[in-house]
DNA sequence: CTTGGGACCTGGCTGC
DNA sequence: TGCAGCCAGGTCCCAA
C-alpha cells in the first residue's frame, strides 16, 4: 500500500519530468476519482503550469499558481505511471503535459482521488507533522501522544497525529522500538517515545532508500517494483519467525486494522507502576 | 475535544 | 466445481 516512502519515491520520479510543463489535457475514464466536486472541477487546471511536485503525508501535490494545485491520493491500490501501465490495469485518469509527458493513474479498487484545490493550505494544515522533517522531535511526538489513550498502533495511523505512516510502517516501527501495538499511546514514557520516534524515522528513510514496498499494486512510475518489502521484519509476515528471537509473528486486530508483531520482542505491558 | 463504527471499493480467498 | 460472503486498509463522516 502506498504510504509515505512510496509516495515520496513517486514524487522524486515524477518531479523532474513535469515541473515547468503545462497541463494540456485531462482524461477521466472514471469520473468518480474527482470526488464530490466532480470531473468538471478539474477543467480549471487545463493550461496551468506545474510549479513543483510536493508530498504531504501520503498526498502527492502538483503545485500550480498561487496556493492552488492538483492533489492525488493513492489510498490502497492507486499507482502512477509515466509509461504504459502494466497489462491488466485500467487507467482511471490521465494527465497530458506540454512537454509530451503523460501521467496515468491506475487504481484497482477505485478508492484513490485526483482533485483540484483552489487553496491547498487547509489540507496542509490539518495533517500532523512530517515525520522526516528536522522539527519533528521525540518531544513533539510525545506531546502529540499525551492526549490519546487509544492503542499506539491506532495513534500512528491517525494522520492528524503524524502524517504519512500507514499499516506496514507502523508495524515495522513498533517492532524496532519493542513496543506492543495495544499499548495505550499515553502510557509510553519518554524513553519509549524516543525509541519509537527513532524507529519511525529509520523505517521510513530506509524504505525510501529501497524505493518503497511493492506488496500489492505499488510500482514506480517507470514500472519497476520497490524493494523495501524485503527488509520487513513483521509487516505482512504473520506466522513467519521473528528475525530477532525466532518466535512466530502474530497478528491481532487493533481497532479495525490488522497488526503484525512479535509477542516476545513486543510484550504487553502488564504493570506500569514499577 | 476524543473515540468508535460504518461506508467506500474490488480481487482473492475461505468455506459450505 | 460454484458461489456467497469475508477480508485487505486509507480516509471521511457521523454518532456518542
Amino acid at each position: 500500500m502506498p504510504e509515505l516512502p512510496e509516495v515520496e519515491t513517486i514524487r522524486r520520479a515524477i518531479e523532474p519530468r513535469i515541473v515547468g510543463a503545462r497541463i494540456t489535457d485531462i482524461s477521466l475514464p472514471d469520473p468518480s476519482i474527482a470526488g464530490p466536486a466532480g470531473a468538471e472541477s478539474l477543467q480549471a487546471v487545463l493550461g496551468a503550469t506545474v510549479r513543483a511536485v510536493l508530498r504531504r503525508g501520503k498526498h502527492l501535490i502538483l503545485l500550480l499558481a498561487g496556493n492552488s494545485g492538483v492533489v492525488l491520493h493513492l489510498r490502497m491500490t492507486g499507482a502512477l505511471f509515466l509509461c504504459e501501465p502494466p497489462a491488466g490495469t485500467r487507467a482511471r485518469a490521465a494527465l497530458s503535459f506540454s512537454n509530451g509527458e503523460r501521467l496515468v493513474f491506475t487504481d484497482l479498487r477505485r478508492l484513490g482521488k485526483l482533485q483540484f484545490y483552489q487553496n491547498l493550505k487547509p489540507l496542509l494544515l490539518r495533517l500532523g507533522p512530517e515525520p522526516l522533517d528536522n522539527d519533528f522531535t521525540a518531544e513533539a511526538l510525545h506531546e502529540r501522544l499525551r492526549t490519546h489513550r487509544i492503542p499506539i498502533k491506532a495513534a500512528l495511523l491517525d494522520q492528524h497525529i503524524v502524517a504519512g505512516v500507514g499499516n506496514m510502517y507502523a508495524d515495522e516501527a513498533l517492532f524496532l522500538a519493542g513496543i506492543n501495538p495495544m499499548t495505550p499511546a499515553n502510557d509510553l514514557d519518554s524513553e519509549a517515545v524516543r525509541s519509537l520516534w527513532r524507529a519511525i524515522r529509520d523505517v521510513l528513510q530506509g524504505a525510501i532508500d529501497n524505493r518503497g514496498a511493492s506488496i500489492s499494486t505499488y510500482a514506480l512510475p517507470d514500472g519497476r517494483r520497490g524493494e523495501a518489502q524485503f527488509s520487513f521484519n513483521v509487516a505482512h509476515k504473520k506466522g513467519a519467525l521473528c528475525p530477532r528471537c525466532g518466535t512466530p509473528i502474530e497478528r491481532v486486530m487493533v481497532k479495525t486494522r490488522g497488526a503484525c508483531f512479535c509477542p516476545k520482542c513486543q510484550p504487553p505491558v502488564l504493570d506500569e507502576t514499577k
